[in-house]
DNA sequence: AACTAGAGCAACCGCCAGAGG
DNA sequence: ACCTCTGGCGGTTGCTCTAGT
Protein backbone atom coordinates (compact mmCIF):
# COMPACT_ATOMS: atom_id res chain seq x y z
CA UNK A 1 0.00 0.00 0.00
CA UNK A 2 1.66 3.31 -1.09
CA UNK A 3 4.98 3.64 -1.81
CA UNK A 4 8.12 3.74 1.21
CA UNK A 5 9.15 7.09 2.63
CA UNK A 6 11.76 8.63 0.74
CA UNK A 7 14.02 9.05 3.51
CA UNK A 8 14.04 8.81 7.13
CA UNK A 9 13.81 12.35 8.10
CA UNK A 10 14.87 11.96 11.77
CA UNK A 11 18.05 10.48 10.32
CA UNK A 12 19.07 12.70 7.78
CA UNK A 13 21.22 15.84 8.22
CA UNK A 14 19.62 18.96 7.88
CA UNK A 15 21.16 22.75 7.18
CA UNK A 16 23.93 24.19 5.47
CA UNK A 17 25.39 22.11 3.00
CA UNK A 18 29.49 21.65 3.62
CA UNK A 19 31.67 21.70 0.45
CA UNK A 20 32.35 17.94 0.25
CA UNK A 21 28.65 17.36 0.10
CA UNK A 22 28.20 19.49 -2.54
CA UNK A 23 31.36 17.95 -4.21
CA UNK A 24 29.65 14.67 -3.83
CA UNK A 25 26.38 15.64 -4.93
CA UNK A 26 28.05 17.63 -7.74
CA UNK A 27 30.07 14.74 -8.99
CA UNK A 28 27.09 12.30 -8.81
CA UNK A 29 25.18 14.11 -11.08
CA UNK A 30 27.42 15.36 -13.16
CA UNK A 31 27.98 11.49 -13.94
CA UNK A 32 24.43 10.45 -13.96
CA UNK A 33 22.01 13.20 -14.30
CA UNK A 34 19.10 13.53 -12.44
CA UNK A 35 16.33 10.94 -12.08
CA UNK A 36 14.39 9.84 -9.07
CA UNK A 37 15.47 12.45 -6.38
CA UNK A 38 14.59 10.33 -3.43
CA UNK A 39 17.84 7.95 -4.82
CA UNK A 40 20.14 10.60 -5.08
CA UNK A 41 21.56 11.16 -1.72
CA UNK A 42 21.69 7.13 -1.41
CA UNK A 43 23.57 6.95 -4.30
CA UNK A 44 25.79 9.84 -3.83
CA UNK A 45 26.30 9.02 -0.35
CA UNK A 46 24.98 11.60 1.23
CA UNK A 47 22.93 11.28 4.73
CA UNK A 48 20.35 14.18 3.32
CA UNK A 49 16.49 14.22 2.08
CA UNK A 50 16.44 14.23 -1.32
CA UNK A 51 14.28 16.65 -1.61
CA UNK A 52 17.61 18.83 0.03
CA UNK A 53 19.68 17.31 -2.60
CA UNK A 54 16.98 18.97 -5.24
CA UNK A 55 17.08 22.17 -3.82
CA UNK A 56 20.48 22.33 -3.32
CA UNK A 57 21.30 21.82 -7.02
CA UNK A 58 18.16 23.38 -8.63
CA UNK A 59 19.14 26.58 -6.12
CA UNK A 60 23.46 26.59 -5.86
CA UNK A 61 24.85 24.12 -7.76
CA UNK A 62 23.35 24.00 -11.49
CA UNK A 63 26.19 24.70 -13.70
CA UNK A 64 23.93 27.25 -15.73
CA UNK A 65 23.54 29.80 -12.34
CA UNK A 66 24.43 33.39 -12.14
CA UNK A 67 25.33 34.18 -9.20
CA UNK A 68 25.80 37.93 -9.93
CA UNK A 69 23.74 40.60 -8.80
CA UNK A 70 20.56 41.49 -10.80
CA UNK A 71 20.85 43.85 -12.99
CA UNK A 72 18.65 46.69 -13.64
CA UNK A 73 17.31 44.67 -16.65
CA UNK A 74 16.51 41.74 -14.76
CA UNK A 75 15.05 44.40 -12.32
CA UNK A 76 12.61 45.49 -14.75
CA UNK A 77 11.77 42.12 -16.07
CA UNK A 78 10.74 40.85 -12.76
CA UNK A 79 8.65 43.65 -11.79
CA UNK A 80 6.92 43.31 -15.65
CA UNK A 81 6.18 39.74 -14.89
CA UNK A 82 5.19 40.37 -10.97
CA UNK A 83 2.65 42.68 -12.40
CA UNK A 84 1.58 40.70 -14.95
CA UNK A 85 1.58 36.89 -13.36
CA UNK A 86 1.75 37.40 -9.54
CA UNK A 87 4.22 35.71 -7.52
CA UNK A 88 4.65 32.95 -9.94
CA UNK A 89 8.23 33.03 -8.81
CA UNK A 90 8.77 29.53 -10.84
CA UNK A 91 7.44 30.72 -14.14
CA UNK A 92 9.10 34.35 -13.71
CA UNK A 93 12.62 32.15 -13.53
CA UNK A 94 12.19 30.13 -16.18
CA UNK A 95 12.51 33.73 -18.27
CA UNK A 96 15.49 34.56 -16.53
CA UNK A 97 18.15 32.72 -17.61
CA UNK A 98 20.64 31.44 -15.04
CA UNK A 99 18.34 32.59 -11.81
CA UNK A 100 16.15 30.26 -9.55
CA UNK A 101 13.11 31.00 -8.30
CA UNK A 102 14.36 31.00 -4.71
CA UNK A 103 16.96 33.63 -6.48
CA UNK A 104 13.74 35.79 -7.58
CA UNK A 105 11.84 35.44 -4.48
CA UNK A 106 14.80 36.84 -2.18
CA UNK A 107 15.46 39.52 -4.65
CA UNK A 108 11.85 40.93 -4.53
CA UNK A 109 11.44 40.37 -0.77
CA UNK A 110 14.26 42.22 0.17
CA UNK A 111 14.60 44.45 -2.68
CA UNK A 112 11.98 44.95 -4.93
CA UNK A 113 9.34 45.22 -2.73
CA UNK A 114 10.83 48.33 -1.01
CA UNK A 115 12.11 50.10 -3.82
CA UNK A 116 8.21 49.95 -5.14
CA UNK A 117 7.11 50.56 -1.65
CA UNK A 118 9.69 53.79 -1.41
CA UNK A 119 8.05 55.09 -4.59
CA UNK A 120 4.62 55.07 -3.64
CA UNK A 121 3.57 52.24 -5.07
CA UNK A 122 2.14 48.99 -3.86
CA UNK A 123 3.80 46.32 -4.23
CA UNK A 124 1.05 43.67 -4.72
CA UNK A 125 -0.88 45.61 -7.17
CA UNK A 126 1.54 47.25 -8.60
CA UNK A 127 -0.27 50.59 -8.47
CA UNK A 128 0.51 53.80 -6.97
CA UNK A 129 -1.35 54.45 -3.38
CA UNK A 130 -3.32 57.38 -4.56
CA UNK A 131 -4.84 55.38 -6.93
CA UNK A 132 -5.54 52.83 -4.81
CA UNK A 133 -7.40 55.43 -2.54
CA UNK A 134 -9.04 56.54 -5.73
CA UNK A 135 -9.84 53.37 -6.90
CA UNK A 136 -11.41 51.73 -3.74
CA UNK A 137 -12.14 55.00 -2.22
CA UNK A 138 -14.12 54.03 1.40
CA UNK A 139 -11.27 54.51 3.72
CA UNK A 140 -13.93 53.85 7.08
CA UNK A 141 -14.75 50.10 5.63
CA UNK A 142 -11.13 49.02 4.62
CA UNK A 143 -10.53 45.26 4.59
CA UNK A 144 -7.99 43.43 6.93
CA UNK A 145 -4.65 43.92 6.90
CA UNK A 146 -3.94 40.97 5.00
CA UNK A 147 -5.38 41.41 1.67
CA UNK A 148 -3.96 43.74 -0.64
CA UNK A 149 -5.24 46.73 0.39
CA UNK A 150 -4.37 45.98 3.51
CA UNK A 151 -0.78 45.82 1.61
CA UNK A 152 -1.17 49.08 0.32
CA UNK A 153 -1.60 50.37 4.19
CA UNK A 154 1.24 49.15 5.21
CA UNK A 155 3.00 50.35 2.75
CA UNK A 156 1.64 53.63 3.12
CA UNK A 157 2.47 53.46 6.26
CA UNK A 158 6.13 52.68 5.99
CA UNK A 159 6.64 54.76 3.42
CA UNK A 160 4.57 58.09 4.23
CA UNK A 161 4.30 57.94 7.91
CA UNK A 162 8.01 59.22 9.18
CA UNK A 163 7.69 61.85 6.92
CA UNK A 164 7.35 65.66 6.87
CA UNK A 165 4.80 66.16 9.12
CA UNK A 166 4.92 64.17 12.19
CA UNK A 167 1.46 65.62 13.22
CA UNK A 168 -0.35 63.46 10.70
CA UNK A 169 0.12 59.74 9.39
CA UNK A 170 -2.19 60.36 6.17
CA UNK A 171 -0.78 64.26 5.55
CA UNK A 172 2.47 62.32 4.36
CA UNK A 173 0.68 61.28 1.47
CA UNK A 174 0.97 63.51 -0.95
CA UNK A 175 4.65 64.32 -1.14
CA UNK A 176 5.02 60.68 -2.03
CA UNK A 177 2.39 60.52 -4.71
CA UNK A 178 3.57 63.45 -6.62
CA UNK A 179 7.09 62.17 -6.32
CA UNK A 180 5.38 59.32 -7.76
CA UNK A 181 3.60 61.78 -10.43
CA UNK A 182 6.37 63.77 -11.10
CA UNK A 183 8.67 60.58 -12.17
CA UNK A 184 5.77 59.09 -14.22
CA UNK A 185 5.32 62.44 -16.09
CA UNK A 186 8.98 63.27 -16.29
CA UNK A 187 11.09 60.09 -17.34
CA UNK A 188 14.73 60.59 -17.19
CA UNK A 189 15.94 60.46 -20.81
CA UNK A 190 12.85 58.70 -21.20
CA UNK A 191 12.85 55.67 -24.40
CA UNK A 192 8.72 55.75 -25.45
CA UNK A 193 9.64 52.04 -26.49
CA UNK A 194 11.92 50.59 -24.45
CA UNK A 195 9.40 49.54 -21.48
CA UNK A 196 6.73 48.47 -23.99
CA UNK A 197 8.73 46.45 -26.47
CA UNK A 198 10.83 44.67 -23.19
CA UNK A 199 7.43 43.61 -21.82
CA UNK A 200 5.89 42.40 -25.33
CA UNK A 201 8.95 40.37 -25.40
CA UNK A 202 8.47 39.09 -21.56
CA UNK A 203 4.82 38.56 -21.57
CA UNK A 204 5.28 36.61 -25.19
CA UNK A 205 7.59 34.36 -23.47
CA UNK A 206 5.82 33.79 -20.65
CA UNK A 207 2.96 32.55 -22.80
CA UNK A 208 5.27 30.23 -24.96
CA UNK A 209 5.89 28.53 -21.75
CA UNK A 210 2.68 28.27 -20.19
CA UNK A 211 0.81 27.51 -23.25
CA UNK A 212 0.51 23.96 -22.56
CA UNK A 213 0.21 24.24 -18.73
CA UNK A 214 -1.74 26.35 -16.21
CA UNK A 215 -4.36 28.68 -17.60
CA UNK A 216 -2.94 31.87 -16.04
CA UNK A 217 -5.18 34.31 -14.03
CA UNK A 218 -3.31 37.20 -13.56
CA UNK A 219 -3.71 39.05 -9.86
CA UNK A 220 -4.43 42.11 -11.95
CA UNK A 221 -7.62 40.97 -13.79
CA UNK A 222 -8.66 39.53 -10.70
CA UNK A 223 -8.53 43.20 -9.60
CA UNK A 224 -10.13 44.80 -12.73
CA UNK A 225 -12.81 42.22 -12.32
CA UNK A 226 -13.82 43.27 -9.45
CA UNK A 227 -12.86 47.32 -9.44
CA UNK A 228 -14.40 47.64 -13.31
CA UNK A 229 -17.51 45.76 -15.37
CA UNK A 230 -18.22 42.08 -14.99
CA UNK A 231 -17.52 42.10 -18.74
CA UNK A 232 -14.01 40.69 -18.82
CA UNK A 233 -14.01 36.57 -18.40
CA UNK A 234 -12.37 34.88 -14.92
CA UNK A 235 -9.53 33.97 -16.92
CA UNK A 236 -6.58 36.24 -18.79
CA UNK A 237 -6.91 35.31 -22.62
CA UNK A 238 -3.84 35.37 -25.08
CA UNK A 239 -5.03 38.85 -25.95
CA UNK A 240 -5.05 39.72 -22.20
CA UNK A 241 -1.59 38.28 -21.79
CA UNK A 242 -0.09 39.74 -24.89
CA UNK A 243 -0.55 43.15 -23.83
CA UNK A 244 0.19 44.99 -20.32
CA UNK A 245 -2.03 45.94 -17.65
CA UNK A 246 -3.06 49.60 -17.60
CA UNK A 247 -3.56 51.83 -15.08
CA UNK A 248 -6.75 53.11 -16.05
CA UNK A 249 -9.56 52.13 -14.11
CA UNK A 250 -12.24 54.92 -14.10
CA UNK A 251 -10.08 57.63 -15.03
CA UNK A 252 -9.38 57.03 -18.05
CA UNK A 253 -12.35 58.13 -20.22
CA UNK A 254 -10.47 61.78 -21.03
CA UNK A 255 -6.84 60.89 -20.49
CA UNK A 256 -6.05 61.46 -24.36
CA UNK A 257 -6.82 64.70 -23.51
CA UNK A 258 -3.93 64.97 -20.83
CA UNK A 259 -1.45 61.80 -21.26
CA UNK A 260 1.71 62.78 -22.25
CA UNK A 261 2.73 60.34 -24.91
CA UNK A 262 5.53 58.62 -23.55
CA UNK A 263 5.42 55.37 -22.10
CA UNK A 264 6.72 53.91 -18.64
CA UNK A 265 10.64 52.74 -18.35
CA UNK A 266 10.82 50.89 -14.83
CA UNK A 267 14.66 50.69 -15.23
CA UNK A 268 14.81 54.49 -15.30
CA UNK A 269 12.03 54.49 -12.72
CA UNK A 270 13.98 52.60 -10.38
CA UNK A 271 17.21 53.78 -10.28
CA UNK A 272 14.82 57.14 -9.35
CA UNK A 273 15.35 57.66 -5.42
CA UNK A 274 12.35 59.22 -3.98
CA UNK A 275 12.22 61.55 -1.33
CA UNK A 276 16.13 62.25 -1.80
CA UNK A 277 16.90 65.41 -2.87
CA UNK A 278 16.00 69.47 -2.47
CA UNK A 279 16.01 69.44 -6.54
CA UNK A 280 13.14 66.97 -6.32
CA UNK A 281 11.28 68.38 -3.75
CA UNK A 282 11.18 71.82 -5.64
CA UNK A 283 10.20 69.59 -8.97
CA UNK A 284 7.31 68.22 -7.24
CA UNK A 285 6.33 71.90 -6.34
CA UNK A 286 6.52 72.55 -9.87
CA UNK A 287 4.74 69.89 -11.24
CA UNK A 288 2.09 70.26 -8.64
CA UNK A 289 1.54 74.02 -9.34
CA UNK A 290 1.42 72.98 -13.09
CA UNK A 291 -1.34 70.54 -12.36
CA UNK A 292 -3.59 72.75 -10.09
CA UNK A 293 -3.36 75.36 -13.12
CA UNK A 294 -4.83 73.02 -15.32
CA UNK A 295 -6.61 70.98 -13.43
CA UNK A 296 -9.69 73.42 -13.60
CA UNK A 297 -10.20 72.44 -17.29
CA UNK A 298 -10.35 68.76 -16.56
CA UNK A 299 -13.22 66.26 -15.77
CA UNK A 300 -13.64 65.75 -11.73
CA UNK A 301 -12.49 62.42 -10.92
CA UNK A 302 -16.22 61.18 -10.26
CA UNK A 303 -17.97 63.00 -13.27
CA UNK A 304 -20.97 61.31 -12.91
CA UNK A 305 -22.30 57.78 -13.86
CA UNK A 306 -22.13 57.53 -17.66
CA UNK A 307 -18.70 59.14 -16.99
CA UNK A 308 -18.00 56.44 -15.25
CA UNK A 309 -19.32 53.80 -17.27
CA UNK A 310 -17.37 54.47 -20.21
CA UNK A 311 -14.26 55.23 -18.37
CA UNK A 312 -14.76 51.60 -16.75
CA UNK A 313 -15.62 49.87 -20.09
CA UNK A 314 -12.55 51.74 -21.40
CA UNK A 315 -10.23 50.48 -18.31
CA UNK A 316 -11.05 46.74 -18.88
CA UNK A 317 -9.52 47.15 -22.61
CA UNK A 318 -6.31 45.44 -22.54
CA UNK A 319 -5.51 46.33 -25.53
CA UNK A 320 -2.83 49.08 -24.89
CA UNK A 321 0.61 47.44 -25.15
CA UNK A 322 1.89 50.49 -22.93
CA UNK A 323 1.54 50.66 -19.14
CA UNK A 324 -0.55 53.72 -19.66
CA UNK A 325 0.52 56.88 -17.58
CA UNK A 326 -1.84 59.01 -18.50
CA UNK A 327 -4.64 57.24 -15.83
CA UNK A 328 -2.14 57.74 -13.73
CA UNK A 329 -1.84 60.96 -14.16
CA UNK A 330 -5.59 61.35 -14.19
CA UNK A 331 -5.74 59.92 -10.70
CA UNK A 332 -2.76 61.82 -8.95
CA UNK A 333 -4.38 64.95 -10.59
CA UNK A 334 -7.28 64.22 -8.44
CA UNK A 335 -4.93 63.29 -5.06
CA UNK A 336 -3.32 66.44 -5.95
CA UNK A 337 -6.52 68.77 -5.93
CA UNK A 338 -7.24 66.57 -2.50
CA UNK A 339 -3.73 67.40 -1.30
CA UNK A 340 -3.83 70.90 -2.60
CA UNK A 341 -6.24 71.82 0.71
CA UNK A 342 -6.46 70.81 4.08
CA UNK A 343 -6.68 66.78 5.55
CA UNK A 344 -10.12 67.92 5.89
CA UNK A 345 -10.39 68.45 2.05
CA UNK A 346 -8.24 65.53 1.20
CA UNK A 347 -11.02 62.99 3.02
CA UNK A 348 -14.06 64.97 1.83
CA UNK A 349 -12.89 64.47 -1.06
CA UNK A 350 -12.50 60.41 -0.82
CA UNK A 351 -15.51 60.30 0.42
CA UNK A 352 -17.25 62.30 -1.73
CA UNK A 353 -15.91 59.64 -4.54
CA UNK A 354 -16.81 56.76 -2.86
CA UNK A 355 -20.35 58.71 -2.56
CA UNK A 356 -20.26 58.74 -6.37
CA UNK A 357 -18.98 55.82 -7.32
CA UNK A 358 -21.36 53.81 -4.96
CA UNK A 359 -24.15 55.87 -7.08
CA UNK A 360 -22.91 54.89 -10.07
CA UNK A 361 -22.31 50.99 -9.23
CA UNK A 362 -23.90 50.08 -6.15
CA UNK A 363 -23.36 46.32 -7.37
CA UNK A 364 -20.08 46.25 -7.16
CA UNK A 365 -19.26 48.38 -4.19
CA UNK A 366 -21.91 46.87 -1.70
CA UNK A 367 -20.12 43.77 -2.60
CA UNK A 368 -17.29 43.10 -0.54
CA UNK A 369 -13.68 42.41 -2.04
CA UNK A 370 -12.04 39.34 -1.58
CA UNK A 371 -8.90 38.98 -2.36
C1' DA B 1 36.24 47.24 20.34
C1' DA B 2 31.72 45.79 21.40
C1' DC B 3 27.09 45.82 20.54
C1' DT B 4 22.86 46.20 17.75
C1' DA B 5 19.82 46.40 13.87
C1' DG B 6 18.98 45.49 9.36
C1' DA B 7 19.93 43.26 4.92
C1' DG B 8 20.80 39.29 2.26
C1' DC B 9 20.30 34.69 1.33
C1' DA B 10 20.29 29.54 1.94
C1' DA B 11 17.44 26.27 3.56
C1' DC B 12 13.32 24.54 5.46
C1' DC B 13 8.21 24.12 5.85
C1' DG B 14 3.86 23.05 4.31
C1' DC B 15 0.70 22.64 0.70
C1' DC B 16 -0.92 20.79 -3.73
C1' DA B 17 -1.44 18.03 -8.00
C1' DG B 18 -0.21 14.07 -10.11
C1' DA B 19 1.65 9.49 -10.01
C1' DG B 20 2.78 4.93 -8.13
C1' DG B 21 1.62 0.82 -5.58
C1' DA C 1 -10.63 3.17 -5.58
C1' DC C 2 -7.80 4.40 -2.15
C1' DC C 3 -3.69 5.69 0.16
C1' DT C 4 0.78 7.52 0.20
C1' DC C 5 4.75 9.53 -1.94
C1' DT C 6 7.18 12.60 -5.22
C1' DG C 7 8.16 16.71 -7.32
C1' DG C 8 7.29 21.34 -7.49
C1' DC C 9 5.98 25.52 -5.68
C1' DG C 10 5.36 29.79 -2.67
C1' DG C 11 5.99 31.36 1.96
C1' DT C 12 8.79 31.67 5.96
C1' DT C 13 12.65 31.11 9.04
C1' DG C 14 17.01 31.68 10.83
C1' DC C 15 21.89 32.23 10.13
C1' DT C 16 25.63 35.24 8.55
C1' DC C 17 27.47 39.46 7.25
C1' DT C 18 27.79 44.41 7.38
C1' DA C 19 27.01 49.09 8.62
C1' DG C 20 26.00 52.19 12.18
C1' DT C 21 26.43 53.72 16.97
Amino acid sequence: MGRPPCCDKSNVKRGIWTAAEDAKLLAYISKHGVGNWTLVPKKAGLNRCGKSCRLRWTNYLRPDLIHDSFTPQEEEHIINLHEAIGSRWSLIAKLLPGRTDNDVKNYWNTKLKKKLSKMGIDPVTHKPFSQILSDYGNISSLPSIDNQFGSFLKNLNNTFVPKSEPSSGITGLPLGVNTYSNMMMNPIGSDNSTASTLSLGIVAQFQEINQDSVQVQPHFLNEVASSCSSSSPPHATDHQLSSQPTYLCQQSHHEAQITPSSSFNWSEFLLHEPFSSADELKQEQDFHGTMMSSSSALPTLAGGSEHNLKATTQACDFGSSAINIGGQRNNNLAHDQASSSSMTSFVDTILGQDSEMQAAFPELLDASFDY
